[in-house]
DNA sequence: TCGCGCATGTAAGTTGTTACATGATTTA
DNA sequence: TAAATCATGTAACAACTTACATGCGCGA
């Protein structure tokens, strides 16, 4: 349903392209909305078979025509109404939590693993992230109330990473905690009983 | 596809019926993973089919047969082997984020009502989530390494809900700053020209 | 007596994923 | 010369949502 709305959004602020919207959503959207090409180039097409977009096709040498998406009259006010609605919240579904729930039948050099690579992407957005802030919004109390707002997504975004980060920290101490407590006191099963 | 090992992960702690995985999920899931019950039930019968997960029915009076199942040795496999693999992390999609990257668009107010309906909820979740962790996780470093793990999941829960009522606070800021702006000088066009 | 909790599902529809498809241009 | 970027899609499948269905017991 938001996706819908989402490429609206984005074509509020200028027309684009399909391969444009997909670039969009892969950076400025990153933490807001994601969503793979085919998926926009569908909704795009519904927007279309609804009019709340229109097309201009731009031919180009070598490639594909470029189709140039214009968000419609109808589409603005469908929109704006969108907006004015309550949505839901997104549902929670986080593989790695379903996995600390297991708890004890993970092995936990496999477990390190994964978080050590979630770890380096973590960084690499907070990184992101705070080069946007730093570029775009250095002095967000002078922006536009337009993109005061939009640096309030991107706040979002900043603080889930630390967040996550601090999170990551908590994991890794009682990871080495279990680690020793189970290496100084091995299970009684594992040994001849004292 | 995490669906399947959330639930094979719960019944691995205990046999149950599919309404008592329902009320796992609501509660002491909440955090993890998200499903419906109609989710859960057909799940529950293609794990039957899949044989990693046995049933046996318990008659009741005046209620449908309780339906217990538990966790086969094929299912345990199944799920060792996907707790071992790396998963993927859950895209970010949030209604809520992409109506701040609307920014403008949208109508102030009505934003605010629902922020002030979202804040009550995350400060019932955050409530929720401490009680648990006042009765249940009390002297953390002492518990199981299980426990433990577990522990370490609903902190994350914690520390998301604190997160976003930080987040709340820089919006209201925000928000009252914008109005405070608008209403002491007006856009413009809304004016004779001075 | 009205609604909620208990207890189990079916069915239709929407949304999102994964795999496949094509082909020129630029960069390493 | 291999891989990445530009540029647009189709098709099959999996996951999730929403609406519907049934029926007893219990408490306000």
């Amino acid at each position: 349903m938001a996706l819908k709305f989402a490429l609206l959004a984005a074509l509020c602020e200028e027309p684009m392209s399909g391969y444009d919207l997909n670039q969009t959503f892969r950076t400025r959207l990153a933490n807001v909305w994601n969503a793979s090409h085919q998926q926009i180039y569908k909704e795009l097409a519904r927007l279309h078979e609804l009019a709340l977009v229109s097309v201009t096709d731009r031919p180009q040498q070598g490639k594909p025509d470029k189709r140039i998406y214009h968000i419609s009259d109808a589409g603005k006010e469908a929109l704006a109404e969108w907006l004015n609605q309550r949505q839901h919240r997104p549902p929670v579904r986080d593989p790695l939590l379903v996995k600390f729930f297991a708890g004890d039948l993970l092995e936990l050099s496999a477990l390190r693993e994964e978080l050590a690579a979630i770890k380096e992407d973590w960084l690499a957005q907070t990184g992101y992230y705070r080069a946007i802030e730093h570029t775009y919004f250095r002095a967000p109390d002078q922006l536009t109330p337009h993109f005061r707002l939009q640096y309030l997504a991107l706040r979002r975004g900043i603080l889930g990473m630390e967040t996550n980060l601090r999170w990551l920290e908590e994991v890794e101490t009682t990871l080495n905690d279990i680690d020793s407590q189970v290496t100084s006191r091995p299970a009684a099963k594992d040994r001849e009983p004292s």
